[in-house]
DNA sequence: TAAAATTGCGCAATCGTTTACGCATAAATG
DNA sequence: CATTTATGCGTAAACGATTGCGCAATTTTA
C-alpha cells in the first residue's frame, strides 16, 4: 500500500566546500579584537563606537558569518521559539489560530514549534517536556478535551515562563487566556432567528461538561428568556459535532407534535447535517426551518442555501493570545489576564425567511 | 477596533520556589560521580552499567531533572528539531501536510518549527535564515510562488543539512522531492469524464508558468487524445483559483455557438464557480455538465451536488517528505529522491450523469 | 596463565554566545 | 583643576550538555 509510482535517484553533487561556519571569534580575530566587541556590537550594545560597530558588522558580511541562537539562547536560557500546543494542527481553526499567532510574534523575531495532542493528555503532557526541554520562551495551548489535570502547565508557570490558553480555557490554573465570548455567539444567533421571525428554536448543544457548551447553553437560554420564549426540553439536545449525527437528531426532532422552525447549533457540523435532512426531506430552509450554525467553517459559504454561522474570530484569537503571551514575557505584569474577545454572527441565507434582501425585521 | 469585550485581572500567584533547575551535574554530586557518567546513562550508552544506569535515572527522577535539548543540541552541532516554510499554515492542504510530518517525525524525537512565507521569497528567504540560526535539523519547505532564485535553498544544501521540497518543487536545485503526479491526476479525471459519457471537456488551467499546471495540462491533452476527443482551443482557459472566476469563464464558456458538456479545473474553487453559475442558471450538473475539481478541499463533500475531485493525498505527502528526510538525516544516501504520489479521483455526484448508482460504463 | 579484549567510568575540552567586572581614556562637572 | 561620569573595549567565567581519550579492573581468548 505504499503510494509511490516511482522514485528517481539523482546523483548529488558532492558538497565540498566544509567551510568551518565562522564564529564571532573568527570576526574578531580578523578585526585584532575580541568575541565580546564583536558580540556587542551585533547586539546593537550602546557601549560600543559606531565606528567599530560599522566594521564588526562588514566584516561579519565578508566571512558569511550566521549567528548560532542556540549557543545565545544557551547563554540566556531561553530560545526565541514559543511552543503551540493545539489537539488538531489541521483543523481550520486551530491552523488559523497558528497563523495569527505566528504572524503576530514573528514581529518581535520569535518562531513557534508546533506540537499535537490528538485530544490525549498523555500527548499533551509530554509535548510540554519537549517544548520545555527546548527551552521555549513559553507556551500557548488550547488543551485537550481529555485534560483534567494540570500539573503539567503548572510546572511551565513555575518555571516562570508565560503560558498563555486558549480557546479551550480552565479555571484550574491561574493564567492568561484568550477564548471567545461563548454565551454572547449563541444569545446573538438566538436572537437573530427571532428577529427573522422564528419562535420554536431547537438547540443543538456540545458536551455540557465543557465550558464553552455550557456558556454557548446559556446563552440560548438567555436569549429565550429574553424574547418570552419556551425552552422546551425536547429541544435541546446534546449532539456531537457531526454531519450524520445532525442528520439522525434532525429526523427525530421533525417528527415531533410540534417541531421546531429553527435550530441553533453548536457546529457547523451538525448544523450541516440538520440542514441536509430537511432538504432532502422536502423542508424549505429558510422558508419553514431556520438554520444558525457555530465556527463558520468556509463551507458554510458554499452551501446552498448559505448557511449563517457564528464566527469564532480564529485569527483575531492567535493574535491576541501572542500580544496577552509577548506581555507577559516582557514581564510587565505577573498578572493573568482573561480576554474574551468578541464573536461575529456571518447571516447567511439559511436564517433569513422574512424579508429576504433587508437585513432585519 | 480592539475587539476584547472585557479584560479581567486576577492576582498571580507569586513564584517562589526558585528550585535552581537541575543539571546533570547534580545528578552527577548526588551520587558521587561525575557528569559524563550520568550523561552516558541516560543517553543509553552502552558502556555503563544497568546499576549506575538505574541508580542515575532514578536520582534523575528524585531531583526533577530535566534535559535542556538546546545545550546538547550545541554540543552536537544540530538540533532535533526540522524547520518546516509552507506559503500560508491555514491552508487545508498546508496545515494537512505539516500534520502529516509532525506525526511522522515525532516518532523519532523531532519537533517541528512554522515559518509562512506568504509567497514572498524575501520572507522565504528571512525564514530560512532565522531556521538555520536556531540551528534545525534541516527543512522541508514548498516554496513560494514567486521563488526564482535558489540560493537561500543552496545554502542549506551546502550545509549539509536535508532539504526536501514538496508540492511546489523545481529542477533548479537537486535535492528530494515529494508530491503528487499532477498529470496522472487530470489524465484520471478527464478519464473519468469520458467514461462517463461527457465528451466536449473544458479545462480550467492554472499558471502554465508553474510546473504543477503544466502537467495538469498536459494531463489533459493526453487523456484527451487518447479518448480520440478534439482539443479545442477556446475550451482552455487559464483561470485564477477563485469561485468568482469560475463563474465569469463559465458564463463566457456556456454561451459558445458549442458549449462544453463537462469541465476538469484545476482547482476546486473555480469548480465550485462553475457549479454555482450552472445551478443558478438552471443548467443540470451532473445531467448536462459533469464537473471535477482538483483538490479535494473538505467543502466538496458537502455541495449538492457533491463534487468529484482529486485528492491530493496531503497528510500522505507529509508523512513521506518526513521519510525522506529522516532517511537523507540519517545520511544513509546523500543522493537526491523525487518522490511521486499517486492523486486519488474521489468520485461523487457531480460528474456521473450516467448509472447513478453504478460505477462505470 | 599470559596476552588481548571488554567493561565501566573519570578527565577535560568543546559547542558559540553572553555578560559581570574591571580598567583605561575621554568628557563633563563643580 | 580635581572629581565624577561616561565611553569603549578586553578578560574570563558561565550556560548544560557530549565525547575522545585514557586507565584501571575484569573477562575472554589462545
Amino acid at each position: 500500500m505504499r503510494n509511490v509510482v516511482y522514485f528517481r535517484n539523482v546523483a548529488q553533487t558532492k558538497r565540498t566546500l566544509k567551510g568551518k561556519k565562522t564564529t564571532i571569534h573568527e570576526i574578531a580575530k580578523a578585526l585584532n579584537t575580541t568575541a565580546s566587541t564583536v558580540s556587542r556590537a551585533l547586539n546593537n550594545n550602546p557601549r560600543i563606537s559606531e565606528e567599530t560597530r560599522k566594521k564588526v558588522i562588514k566584516m561579519a558580511r565578508k566571512l558569511g558569518y550566521e549567528p548560532n541562537s542556540m549557543a545565545a539562547s544557551l547563554r540566556r536560557g531561553h530560545s526565541k521559539i514559543i511552543g503551540i500546543i493545539v489537539p488538531y494542527a489541521d483543523r481550520i481553526f486551530f491552523s488559523s489560530v497558528i497563523r495569527g499567532i505566528e504572524e503576530e510574534v514573528k514581529k518581535s523575531g520569535y518562531n513557534v514549534i508546533i506540537c499535537q495532542s490528538y485530544e490525549k493528555l498523555e500527548n499533551e503532557i509530554e509535548d510540554v517536556n519537549a517544548l520545555m526541554s527546548a527551552q521555549v520562551a513559553g507556551i500557548i495551548i488550547s488543551i485537550s478535551r481529555e485534560t483534567n489535570k494540570f500539573e503539567h502547565l503548572q510546572k511551565v508557570m513555575n518555571k516562570d515562563k508565560p503560558l498563555v490558553l486558549f480557546d479551550r480555557t480552565t479555571e484550574a490554573i491561574n493564567t492568561s487566556s484568550v477564548a471567545i465570548d461563548d454565551f454572547q455567539g449563541a444569545y446573538t444567533s438566538v436572537k437573530h432567528l427571532v428577529e427573522n421571525g422564528y419562535k420554536r428554536i431547537a438547540f443543538f448543544s456540545g458536551n455540557k461538561k465543557v465550558s464553552i457548551f455550557r456558556e454557548r447553553f446559556r446563552g440560548y437560554q438567555a436569549a429565550m428568556r429574553d424574547s418570552n420564549l419556551p425552552i422546551l426540553e425536547e429541544y435541546v439536545i446534546e449532539v456531537p459535532s457531526e454531519v450524520e449525527e445532525g442528520k439522525a437528531v434532525t429526523k427525530k426532532l421533525m417528527s415531533l407534535q410540534s417541531p421546531p422552525d429553527a435550530i441553533c447549533s453548536c457546529s457547523d457540523f451538525s448544523a450541516l447535517g440538520a440542514m441536509k435532512w430537511l432538504t432532502e426531506n422536502n423542508y424549505k430552509v429558510p422558508e419553514e426551518v431556520g438554520i444558525v450554525g457555530f465556527g463558520n467553517d468556509p463551507f458554510t459559504q458554499y452551501l446552498e442555501p448559505t448557511m449563517t454561522s457564528v464566527d469564532q474570530k480564529s485569527k483575531d484569537m492567535g493574535k491576541t493570545a501572542a500580544q496577552v503571551f509577548l506581555e507577559q514575557l516582557e514581564g510587565k505584569n505577573s498578572i493573568a489576564r482573561k480576554v474574551l474577545l468578541n464573536p461575529e454572527l456571518v447571516t447567511r441565507a439559511s436564517s433569513q425567511k422574512l424579508s429576504i434582501g433587508k437585513s432585519e425585521v
